[in-house]
DNA sequence: GCAAAAGTGTTGGGGCTACACCCATGA
DNA sequence: TCATGGGTGTAGCCCCAACACTTTTGC
């Protein structure tokens, strides 16, 4: 998806020198076990290395969200993420292969069991790496600033919007919203006030399910009532934790 | 600066058709008689009528921040504003000029009383507008659709952030900033409680003076420790009001 | 019965809300 | 002396933080 400036046709031309636009997503997923990862492309062509998916938008084709949405399905076989634009990245030096392109990055949640990552259309494959490891790795381009800041904005609005379920199992623990927090605050949270805080707030149904298959006592299973967060969100109504 | 496609040289030439990249600014400007205004431009081309300034990007010579400033400088004549990028919209149909043009949005405060507006380098011309009156205005493109987006940013962005002393003059009176948070809160707030906790923030400081020329006591003119700000911010202090 | 995590209540203190009056100044 | 906004103190309440033990389950 290069825009070559060598080789025999190039039919489209422009008065001016034209910037390229690019979508790329930081894709985050959750485990209990394992923490917070980012779903990472290790390049098969030309700046080699780890880098996040994204690719070209289509001109007159495809809005932003569609082409990330494309991109993501393409190269990770990720479908269905919760997508939320962040921001642009325009330097005109930060692609190396020389073109100035502009990238319009997002942060993607997904339920991790949901997606076991497969490889991309070409040579790429993509790979789960839990967020210490990636930001010690040198991403192509700019990646490792777009994968810093979306780290910075994810930890950031999960404390203002209830983002943390769309990372979550659908029927989780309450340990599990815990430990969540505690890696997104960057301290420890007392449990019982967290509970009480979480319960209180109303969002949170109990299914009346329990865990199975664990050598101690199983933890009650939870759902979170979107609908009625919709509701209060509508009439003002802030998350905050 | 638009791209045409008539004409007779078009030295660039691409493989695919290409995206052409735009930065728009919501300015906002604030005045304790008038409330809360944005700048707009009453364009003198093709889709008439009122819209945010903004531009094209230069390809190669510059970052996205860089050609907001400059789009600002030569559309307004306003400099040093206070920029923050905050969205990009990339719809296809969004320039009903016929090309796909994205643009990244940014919303720019100033202190308008430095800040006469004055006429771009055409024939465009710049005003202030009240945002009640802008919002009923039809701009061109979708730009009343991103002015609707910065004004719910700047009013989320102030309750979190020291910004809304971006806007004030230098030295302000209590009541000015409180006037500034009813607007953006939607709701009066209790005077005594307001100032207490701004002042007991401990990042505003007396300048001694006192307003003038005003047929009642004159108020104490304070000033904004950004200075003190920036350190506690380091040490993880948040700003809330 | 033991290991491992689930689940639960109370208390004290700090901060926020609510509320009303005197002060300084210029006309 | 009056009109206009500047400036201040307190009391109650609520919410948040701090804190430790009992329960369930599988092995």
């Amino acid at each position: 998806m290069a825009r070559a400036k060598t080789g025999a046709n190039l039919p489209h031309c422009y008065e001016f020198p034209m910037v390229s636009v690019a979508v790329d997503c930081a894709v985050f997923g959750w485990d209990i076990n394992d923490g917070l990862h980012v779903l990472l492309i290790e390049r098969g062509e030309k700046p080699f290395g780890h880098a996040l998916p994204g690719g070209f938008v289509r001109a007159k084709q495809e809005n932003l969200e569609t082409a990330a949405r494309r991109e993501l399905e393409e190269e990770t076989g990720v479908s269905n993420a919760h997508l939320e634009q962040f921001h642009a990245y325009g330097d005109p030096e930060r692609d190396d292969r020389g073109n100035h392109v502009i990238s319009v990055a997002f942060f993607a949640l997904v339920r991790r069991i949901d997606h076991t990552p497969r490889g991309g259309t070409d040579a790429d494959t993509a790979d789960w790496y839990p967020i210490q490891q990636a930001r010690s790795l040198k991403l192509a381009f700019d990646h490792q600033t777009i994968l810093s800041d979306a780290i910075d904005r994810l930890f950031e609005k999960l404390r203002h919007d209830p983002i943390a379920f769309k990372l979550l199992p659908r029927k989780f623990r309450l340990r599990e919203v815990q430990h969540l927090y505690e890696t997104a605050l960057g301290q420890e949270v007392d449990k019982r006030n967290f509970r009480k805080k979480l319960l209180e707030m109303g969002l949170l149904e109990d299914t009346g399910e329990t865990e199975s298959d664990v050598r101690h006592r199983a933890a009650r299973l939870y759902r979170f009532n979107n609908a009625e967060y919709e509701k209060r969100s509508r009439q003002g109504w802030k998350f905050d934790i």
